[in-house]
DNA sequence: GAGTTTGAAACT
DNA sequence: CAGTTTCAAACTC
């Protein structure tokens, strides 16, 4: 790139350890970024070098910032293309990961640049400034600047990756397309730059680390102020303002976060009208909600995230339905748009429908990405925060008791779901009820649309109860006392549910690494990629059908499963795929117990998945070895009681380890950030995550994430492994995982033959 | 839309 | 812990 040669990149160079963006990378970069979300951030923290490396973008973040300030014309940026690329993969950090947000702070530090970096930094601005001019003047080009934010934000958020080609250039192209909305964008670009402050701001407290780094949020929030100010210091403000309104509410394992200020901070921003055209296009969907509680409470509360959330949806959304702006239509996009309708009564019913319920927003959910997407940002936002806020001390808002399921099993469920609705589901035909969950399912946390009649939704029939949100309108209960006017009575009897079953809300089906397996091997295991928790009982369904927890979640049978005559399409129950062959049935009871101690490795994988959905994204991130966690069996410490029944076995293999499970547990600190991060992006990624730790970044995950096309992200089947991303993540875990055979097995994806059950 | 089937959850 | 009942989703017609 001519910009290499280019005496500000040389002086960059010189001055930075890090090497000049690798363009070819972006796409890495970008996964790198999650991944570095998920486990980095220690590692950024930790050593200074992170940071050098992040000044580039760190600067480039700043601009992009200003941008909106300075307005320039267009093109001398190319030149900066890398720049401008690794540019925006900053910002996906930002967006993606929270942990990032440290990352971004410095990069806005350009305002405070002394502090952070020292030396690079304040050259990188200059050379930003100087060299850089050009850059700048990209940005500026952008002219649009705003045009840029919007775009490079609402990129980062689903294609952080590819936002190398939103650079300028693309700001330019994308004028035109963006054109229509380049008014409304100028605005929207402050709400979102707004927005992302208050991303950051809440990233930022969240983890102790970060503030630490000494990000001052205020200086941060100030330069972002200040560029925003030059357009809109208010929109900013207003978000700034918001983030109070967030609050976490941990219980043990299930952080939520709750919009408490959701109706307050929101209108203003929120307002579709106020946001940009992706924003509008993705609210459109839920007209109704336009008050924010009706989806940003749920999830994207988190960070600025519904921000992101929203742009994610834009950019599938968008892109799939058509342009960015097809928000109008988005109301068109799906009938599920239609469902979403409900969303706002909800909003009218403020108290029985709590802020969960975001199924609106999910409308786009026939992309199953763009729920992941969504979903992920969203749960990861809520962990973090929830790691740093306890529990729902704050929950001011009724909507903070909302029965907190865990993030994970959520987002398990969504894949479940998900890959339901994509795999197994013909596509629901028409019963509304399919429908609903599907679109359900792409929100992930959206309500679940239940029909409770003696239950009052306080017990695990109740699907709503189980995934912890509270009922909405789409729900058809009846006497249902899960909403948040009877929070105390949900809160206890989930408590009590918990008592009894401590893993009564985990997630039921875990996805491990795997993906491979699923579809190849499952014959003789099941794949790896997913397990239910518990495993199935089936006897009538063969798993082929949704009764089978396992089916329906996407997943193989594993050997926990009790089933007979398992058929499971994504995955036999280990011993019956010998037994079949070997021996029908009571091979199936000999397999099983034989495969005991198999199983407890399964469980154990389980287990650990769940214990790392739990928290410990620490696992994850810092060591891939994070399999290790294994020893979950520690997992049940929320509820006091232990779980009896359900694990204990798998736990008592491999302590070793447990003690990080437990650690992971408990805590859910900074690191459970991570670990959620983590957690999540493989829940959501598919493992895509884990890929990036590796390194192993494969860029078509990171592709099918951000290709403009929806297509292609739309039929991920997370769960299922189906996804080639999915795939590559877990290897990555397997790998980390050797000790356990079974896990071993799911290295097997790799070579699917080298497979050998665990022993 | 009503009725049946199914398997998990809850209960004993 | 095992067996039974209850429940709501999934499915069929």
């Amino acid at each position: 790139m001519a910009c290499l040669d280019s005496p500000v990149f040389n002086f960059i160079n010189n001055l930075s350890p890090i090497p000049p963006p690798k363009p070819s990378d972006t796409a890495h970069n970008v996964q790198l970024f999650k991944s570095s979300d998920l486990a980095p951030v220690s590692s950024i923290f930790a050593s200074p070098h992170v940071n050098p490396a992040k000044e580039p973008k760190i600067l480039i973040r700043d601009d992009s910032v200003q941008l909106p300030q300075d307005l320039h014309s267009p093109n001398s940026v190319r030149t900066r293309v890398g720049s401008t690329i690794t540019f925006r993969m900053i910002r996906c950090r930002d967006i993606v990961s929270e942990n990032c947000n440290i990352n971004c702070r410095l990069n806005e530090a350009p305002i405070d640049s002394s502090d952070h970096t020292s030396n690079s930094e304040s050259q990188l601005p200059q050379s930003m400034q100087n060299g850089v001019g050009s850059v700048e003047s990209d940005k500026d080009q952008c002219a649009d600047g705003k045009t840029d934010l919007t775009i490079s934000q609402e990129c980062t958020d689903l294609e952080g990756m590819n936002l190398d080609e939103s650079g300028p250039d693309k700001m330019d192209s994308s004028h035109s397309g963006m054109d229509l909305h380049e008014s409304q964008l100028s605005e929207q670009n402050k709400d979102e730059a707004v927005a992302y402050n208050g991303d950051y701001m809440i990233a930022n407290q969240p983890s102790s680390d970060m503030l630490t780094l000494g990000l001052p949020f205020g200086t941060e929030t100030q330069s972002v102020n200040d560029t925003q100010k030059a357009d809109n210091s208010d929109s900013g403000k207003s978000l700034l303002s918001e983030e109070p309104n967030y609050y976490i509410q941990n219980s043990a394992h299930e952080p939520h976060l709750y919009w408490t200020g959701r109706v307050e901070g929101a209108p203003v921003d929120y307002t579709p009208q106020a946001l940009p055209g992706a924003m509008q296009s993705q609210l459109m969907p839920c007209n109704k909600l336009n008050d924010p509680q009706d989806y940003m409470p749920t999830e994207q509360n988190g960070l600025s995230q519904h921000l992101r959330g929203m742009r994610r949806r834009s950019l599938f959304n968008e892109k799939a339905g058509a342009s960015n702006k097809s928000v109008d239509k988005a109301s068109d996009r799906h009938s599920v748009n239609s469902t979403t309708p409900k969303c706002k009564t909800i909003h009218g019913d403020i108290n029985s429908k709590p802020l969960r319920t975001p199924p609106c927003a999910l409308p786009g959910i026939g992309l199953h990405l763009n729920a992941f997407a969504a979903i992920p940002k969203e749960k990861i936002v809520c962990r973090d925060i929830q790691s740093s806020i306890n529990e729902s001390s704050n929950l001011p808002c009724p909507a903070g008791s909302s029965p907190p399921p865990f993030e994970q099993n959520i987002i398990k469920d969504e894949f479940a779901q998900r890959t339901d609705v994509a795999s197994a589901e013909p596509s629901s035909q028409g019963s509304p009820k399919k429908k609903r969950r599907k679109f359900d399912n792409g929100d992930g946390t959206s309500c679940k649309r239940c029909s409770c009649k003696k239950s009052k939704c306080l017990k695990l029939y109740c699907e709503c109860f189980a995934a912890g949100v509270y009922c909405s309108e789409p729900c058809t209960c009846q006497g249902c006392l899960n909403t948040e006017s009877h929070m105390e009575t949900v809160l206890s009897t989930r408590q009590q549910i918990e008592s009894r079953n401590p893993l009564a809300f985990a997630p039921k089906v875990i996805h491990t690494s795997e993906p491979g397996l699923e579809l190849g091997d499952f014959s003789n295991k099941t794949p790896a990629s997913a397990r239910h928790k518990r495993g199935c009982n089936c006897k009538k369904s063969s798993c082929l059908k949704k009764y089978c927890e396992c089916f329906q979640g996407g997943v193989g049978c594993s050997i926990s499963c009790r089933c007979e005559g398992c058929k499971n399409a994504f995955g036999r129950r280990e011993g019956v795929a010998a037994l079949s062959i070997e021996e029908p049935k009571e091979a199936s009871e000999e397999n099983n117990a034989c495969v005991k101690e198999e199983k407890c490795e399964i469980d154990k994988q389980l287990v650990i998945y769940q214990a790392a959905d739990l928290a410990p994204a620490e696992n994850l991130l810092t060591t891939p070895s994070m399999v290790e966690c294994r020893p979950l069996a520690c997992l049940p410490p929320p509820s006091s009681k232990k779980s009896s029944s359900e694990k204990p076995r798998s736990s008592t293999k491999q302590v070793g380890h447990p003690s990080r499970l437990c650690n992971s547990q408990a805590p859910l600190k900074t690191d459970m950030l991570l670990s959620q991060f983590g957690n999540y992006a493989e829940m959501v990624l598919g493992d895509s995550t884990s890929d990036t730790l590796k390194g192993n970044s494969s860029p078509q995950t990171s592709v099918k994430v951000v290709s403009p096309n929806k297509k292609r992200v739309s039929p991920p089947r997370m769960g299922t492994g189906l996804s080639p991303i999915c795939k590559s993540g877990r290897k990555l875990i397997l790998k980390s995982i050797p000790s356990f055979p079974s896990l071993g097995g799911d290295l097997n994806n790799e070579d699917p033959k080298s497979k050998t059950p665990a022993s």
